[in-house]
DNA sequence: TATGAATGAGACTTCATTCAT
DNA sequence: TATGAATGAAGTCTCATTCAT
């Protein structure tokens, strides 16, 4: 029982690394199996095809990447709430963290397979907005704790996600930008200008 | 010579559009000459091999994509610089404009692809670049033109130059930004507080 | 285990036959597979490639394909050369043995393909060798045993080694020569005139 | 009228040297043209198939590889005898004639083809056999002139052409061989001993 | 006299999947 | 719990050939 277990997991990690490596269509389950040291009919025994594969990589993805693994709304104050916001959107940035990066890589692929096959679509865009509502959350939050104007709050929470979410994305393309600068300006931007 | 010419391009386009709706390795020749209306082979007379195929979509994309299709910087002026660089903005976005959502899906696929063969990706990161210095020189005009605060311009180019990019992203999966007003705030929160 | 081996054995009995009848380049996958009964794919399992496929024919003739299997020099003897000499020729040669029709067959494929593509060039060369140097042995110990002049008995090997080889090759294209008194006399003249 | 002429054979020296390099079914009618600078339906204005062009190139050997072009059997005298048969096989080697390479080699394809497909097989016999009975002619005549012993002549005439047949295939195959020590020998061994 | 444009047949190969063991 | 053996469908690509121009 143990054993299976863990080919479970070597099955879902070997995917995941894959798909990273060389997107979904272009991993076969021959790679898969060679990759884990098994059979390819074996990974039958343990996903019914290689779409439900796909799509418990997903999920499993889908399970981790959330606002609340990177930003704490309950635990930020006056004080803290420009520090937090930063860290928390630095730490989602793939450079400084290696997981991340094949995560976000695997998501993109994700991200654009939504476009197309209706399988994942509604769960991309619900993950999407987690991201977009908790910016929202945390932008009403800033605005009771007296640092955020509330005027556009939404889009300043949206302005916020995006920015975010590119950086990512330029990250991946190896793109380098500033994106210490960036952030802490998009951050400076949106909030209450107090020196006024 | 014309009939030539005429097949030729109606593969482009074909291959264009189910690019974008089945993605360049969900594609085949098949099916882009089925929907051409010729038969297989028939594609090999015009491109060597699919591989060619693709690089010719990638460039004709590649050709059109470029910042000063939708910026003109030399026509900005103190007085029009925030309308110009507003309007040019929503004119890249998606919705705004039909042609550019199938162009944004076909290059997200090049992007993607970019990460893994490496066929693309010094082209694809030109074109973000040549994005990214759009909005550099543009920050750099806004500071002639007394409208920006040289303080920390590239940066500020980056970020917009980010947000319109995720604006296209997010259009693309389906998720409704209030993007009118993002780019705007994106805009302002770059501009010189005049009345300070 | 035994199913796997035999199909392997009966993919490359079926290959040899077809190469024997359609050369290499005439003989496809689907013909092979259809005269071994199974589908095309299939052979994919037991071969990575045709180009391994055609290897491994090619190594299963050269392996057997070989001087001492048809001349033992280690039992001549003065009384026995000439005649040994004899016989060991004619064992060789296509007609006296339908087996060996069809490894001529394959193997003469083999040297026209060596002159064109260099895989089997080297091999085919050192097979050539094996005979020539064979004959070579073969008229040392002739000079040992005092039956054969040591006078140009290099020459003597090599005119030995074409004549049985070209033997062979009238036999395959179906000319009728007179090849028992035609080797007869070959040996006769190699061989020192005692009773002169 | 010239300007046909002259593509035509411009087509068939192309196919011509590209047979001796990659094969006759390694050749396609795209190659021809190419090599020949005219476009691939163009071929089929001077020949109706490609089958037809093989046979067109395969007559044209044919007709030029005869043993009266290299052994004139009216000028030989008791004297020359054994000179001319000497000199007119050393012509024969590839390597002393750089033309004949080539032809060899097409003509070991022709012969090989000829095995499989009975196109040809007749007319290679008969090429054949025209070099067997042109050495017969030749023996008959050393018998005529008394230099060769008339017992088992058709045999010694066959061994010459087997062995002189051989020499080129050996020196296709890069074989290095005393090809002039053995054809001395094999001359020498069916003359008569006329010292004895 | 030649070619531009196209095609049906078929080549090798990979894939996800199946099923008896 | 896993695999050995096999397969139908589909992929890219090449070939000899055709036909209107």
């Amino acid at each position: 029982m143990k054993k299976k277990e863990k080919t479970y997991q070597q099955i879902l990690e070997a995917t995941f690394i894959l798909f990273a490596e060389f997107g979904i269509q272009g991993t076969s389950l021959a790679m898969i199996a060679e990759k884990v040291g098994i059979s390819k009919p074996s990974i039958y025994y343990h996903f019914p095809s290689k779409d439900a594969l796909i799509e418990t990589v997903f999920k499993v993805i889908f399970a981790d990447y959330r606002f609340d693994n990177y930003f704490q709304i309950d635990k930020m104050t006056a004080k803290n709430f420009e520090k937090k916001l930063y860290s928390g959107g630095i730490s989602m940035i793939p450079e400084t963290n290696e997981e991340n990066f094949i995560v976000m890589k695997v998501l993109n692929e994700f991200i654009l397979t939504a476009g197309r096959e209706h399988n994942y679509a509604g769960e991309i865009v619900e993950l999407q907005k987690d991201f977009l509502l908790g910016f929202e959350r945390c932008m009403d939050k800033g605005v009771e704790l007296g640092v955020v104007d509330a005027k556009d709050s939404k889009a300043k929470s949206q302005l916020l996600a995006l920015t975010i979410d590119n950086i990512s994305n330029y990250m991946l393309m190896g793109i380098q930008v500033e994106y210490r600068k960036i952030w802490k300006l998009a951050i400076t931007n949106i909030m209450e200008r107090v020196d006024k």
